[in-house]
DNA sequence: AATCAATACAACCGCATGGGG
DNA sequence: TCCCCATGCGGTTGTATTGAT
């Protein structure tokens, strides 16, 4: 289709470029009959003017049967983000967790589409976090409209068949993965912005319910935002500075380990292994996370009296103690439904997130 | 309709790795 | 242990296609 130039070849006159029906036909009648065998060897024994090296890259990422054509579904894509935040760059064994898919695609993949949909998600695509070279509260509503789209079950998408239990399940693991990467991101957007309603709207978080299957999420927020989650009632929620805060990533560590090379920097949640790969042997994909790697700590809401900040360049003045005084405002409540919502990880996202941009 | 820029992706390059002698 | 070779892998290039002006 495209590349190289048709005309060109090396200096022993070999063919370079895009290769030709008639060429592929070569390859594969050979291979079909007769394997590969030694790369070296197999263009001449095929009759083809190529190097051996072209003819393996063009069957293993072109020619072979099992290669699966045509565009990323939304699982994959999901795999291949949630994956790429914990092996890096490490294309190869991405793709051995998509089957049909070659790392070539999955790398130009990642290149040409996933890496510019996480800038626009507010995310650095190399270390997964949240970028903090632009103003986060700018891009507040389109982190979230990613958001909102990000956390779509894919349990309820149709494109799923009956055979794909194991990328089902391994989607499932990546999933929440990913949600709690995004409720990073949001959190830390929320946080590190000066907008009080925000933090109060990060209030009603402690009168949610939350389910067994969430306790990374429920460990995520304990430890970034301090609330006391379990029987809390209407207890107070804390959200002091505590000079004493635990780093969240030192005991909850983040999806990413900023400060180092993406490939060998991860820690699986909790003592879960979420790979079954060929990467899952565990002795050193997993390392320690440092203390820079923790959240700003929380503005304390009872500590705040009239808050300024500034949208736009316009100042806006709020006194916080008009939500926190009345739960039953629709952005307090809309919040805390929908964060159960999300929570819930059935129809996660879409309201929570529309009521959140309301913020 | 023409031009330019952006995008997509096959293919190439060069280094890394592992096995055999 | 060292060297050579075959292959794997990740980054980059080059060009056809598509979209915007």
């Amino acid at each position: 289709m495209m590349g190289r130039s048709p005309s060109s070849s090396d200096e022993n006159g070999l063919k370079k470029g895009p290769w030709t029906p008639e060429e592929d036909r070569k390859l594969i009648d050979y291979i079909e009959r007769n394997g590969h065998g030694s790369w070296r060897a197999l263009p001449k024994l095929a009759g083809l003017n190529r190097c051996g090296k072209s003819c393996r890259l063009r069957w293993t990422n072109y020619l072979r049967p099992d290669i699966k054509r045509g565009k990323f579904s939304d699982e994959e894509e999901q795999i291949i983000i949630n994956l790429h935040a914990v092996l890096g760059n490490k294309w190869s064994a991405i793709a051995t967790h998509l089957p049909g898919r070659t790392d070539n695609e999955i790398k130009n993949f990642w290149n040409t589409h996933l890496k510019k949909k996480l800038l626009q998600m507010g995310i650095d695509p190399v270390t997964h976090r949240p970028r903090t070279d632009l103003c986060l509260l700018a891009n507040l509503p389109q982190l979230l409209s990613a958001a909102a789209s990000h956390f779509v079950n894919p349990m309820n998408n149709n494109s799923w068949d009956n055979n794909s239990l194991s990328l089902r399940l391994h989607t499932d693991a990546t999933q929440q993965l990913a949600k709690l990467q995004l409720l990073h991101n949001i959190v830390q957007v929320l946080s590190t912005s000066p907008v009080t309603p925000t933090m109060e709207a990060l209030n009603h978080l402690g009168t949610l319910p939350l389910h067994d299957h969430d306790d990374h999420l429920h460990e995520y927020l304990r430890m970034n935002s301090q609330f006391e989650l379990e029987g809390l009632g209407n207890s107070t929620i804390n959200l002091a500075s505590n000079p004493n805060q635990i780093p969240y990533s030192s005991t909850f560590p983040s999806l990413i380990d900023v400060n180092q090379p993406t490939h060998n920097v991860h820690q699986p949640i909790g003592n879960s292994k979420i790979f079954n790969g060929d990467d899952s042997d565990g002795n050193d994909q997993f390392g320690a996370i440092p203390k820079e790697n923790s959240l700003p700590p929380l503005v304390s809401v009872l500590d705040s009296t009239d808050q300024c900040f500034t949208v736009n360049g316009m100042e806006n003045k709020m006194n916080p103690s008009d939500h926190i005084s009345n739960p039953s405002t629709s952005t307090s409540t809309t919040f805390g439904e929908a964060w159960g919502e999300l929570l819930d990880d059935d129809d996660a996202g879409d309201s929570f997130l529309l009521d959140l941009q309301r913020l």
